[in-house]
DNA sequence: CGTGTTTGACCTGCGC
DNA sequence: GCGCAGGTCAAACACG
């Protein structure tokens, strides 16, 4: 079964080198060879201020990345890259990219402090601290129906409803929340990467400065409130940047589910399922369960990010690899020691 | 026919 | 108040 197993991990296609660095998470893989995909994903890159420094090498990157940490006040020891593809790393990470993207992940976790939080009429943005994510397509239907009724209550406005639309505008300024977001940095020739979940698209707009549309999608599944944002960065063109805002309140989609499970769940490796098409890149599998379980990999991070504290959580905890699985199933990988580095301790985070 | 994409219009927040 | 940029809506369209 070990051999099995190890066989398994050895014939990602992708898969050569996987690393773990400050405000990134990146997997080095071989280019080519892919049947089942026009992409060509070399890197990863996840971006979180408030990490340390993980690499196989127990190397640190350096460059405006550090800068920025430290001007966050964050303690960092940085080194010089040590191979062409960290230095080109660092190029990519540096002033244009990273920053502006940090920025606004951070900037968007805004923290209200009032226990009433009404919805505001039109706004897009829901309410995540109330953990409440399956009433957010009720919200999005409030959105609507509220767009309506503001173009009615526009037209009906009379000089008595001032005062109220004033105080309307000032609780909502002060009372702004936005579900946690996170972010990667992905070197793809393809902009929308398969991530386990059905997205649907449903905006897409120019970005200033930018030569590359940005892209919007909804998760597909009904009263799922997770969102996610694709573009292209002009600094460099094969990085494509997707932000994940929301936590998902389902499964996987079944068949696609049924795979990550096979990735990590040795057992089901002598049963394989026709549904089970070529195994995925291991960074494939990250991103998977990243994009599953945020709250896990980032903790109580700067991003603001907090496991449910409600009902509803139950139900996303039923449905996600704990942190202890996980670590179980990544000792099953001949490069073990290399996937400790890339899922250190304070990586995942132990269940309450 | 169901599902997903495209795209122009619209809304909101923000800076000046 | 105005203009701009980001984000969303929804009708039209494409596709299997």
């Amino acid at each position: 079964m070990a051999d099995e197993i190890r066989d398994f991990y050895y014939h990602q296609p992708f898969q050569e080198d996987i690393r773990l660095g400050y405000n990134n998470l990146y997997s080095q893989s071989r280019v080519g060879d892919n049947n089942d995909s026009s992409s060509v994903v070399q890197n990863i890159h996840m971006l979180d201020p408030s990490f340390m420094s993980y690499t196989t090498t127990h190397e640190f990157l350096h460059g405006s990345s550090s800068d920025y940490a430290n001007s966050l006040g964050k303690p960092f020891g940085f080194s010089a890259p040590s191979t062409p593809s960290d230095q080109a790393f660092s190029s990519i990470i540096k002033d244009h990219d990273v920053k502006p993207v940090l920025d606004a992940i951070n900037n968007d976790v805004i923290v209200g402090g009032g226990s009433e939080t009404p919805v505001t009429p039109n706004s897009s943005i829901s309410n995540s601290s109330s953990n409440d994510a399956v009433g957010d397509d009720q919200d999005s239907n409030k959105t609507t129906n509220n767009t309506k009724k503001d173009k009615e209550v526009k037209e009906s406005l009379e000089d008595g409803e001032d005062a109220s639309k004033k105080e309307n505008k000032a609780k909502k300024k002060e009372k702004t929340q936005r579900p946690p977001k996170f972010a990667f940095m992905t070197k793809s020739e393809v902009d929308h990467l398969e991530d386990g979940y059905r997205w649907r698209k449903y905006g897409q707009k120019a970005v200033k400065n930018s030569p590359y549309p940005r892209s919007y999608y909804r998760c597909t599944s009904q009263k799922c409130p997770v969102k996610k944002r694709v573009e292209r960065s002009y600094q460099d063109p094969s990085i494509v940047i997707t932000t994940y805002e929301g936590q998902h309140n389902h499964h996987l989609p079944s068949t696609l589910r049924g795979n990550v499970a096979r990735m990590l769940n040795p057992s089901m490796l002598s049963t394989p399922s026709p549904l089970i098409a070529a195994p995925r890149a291991f960074h494939e599998q990250v991103l998977m369960n990243m994009a599953q379980m945020p709250h896990q990999f980032y903790g109580s991070s700067a991003f603001g990010i907090n496991p449910p504290t409600n009902s509803s959580s139950n139900m996303y905890h039923q449905n996600v690899i704990t942190p202890h699985e996980l670590q179980q199933q990544l000792q099953y990988s001949p490069d073990y020691g290399l996937l400790q580095d890339m899922v250190p301790s304070m990586f995942l985070k132990q269940e309450p």
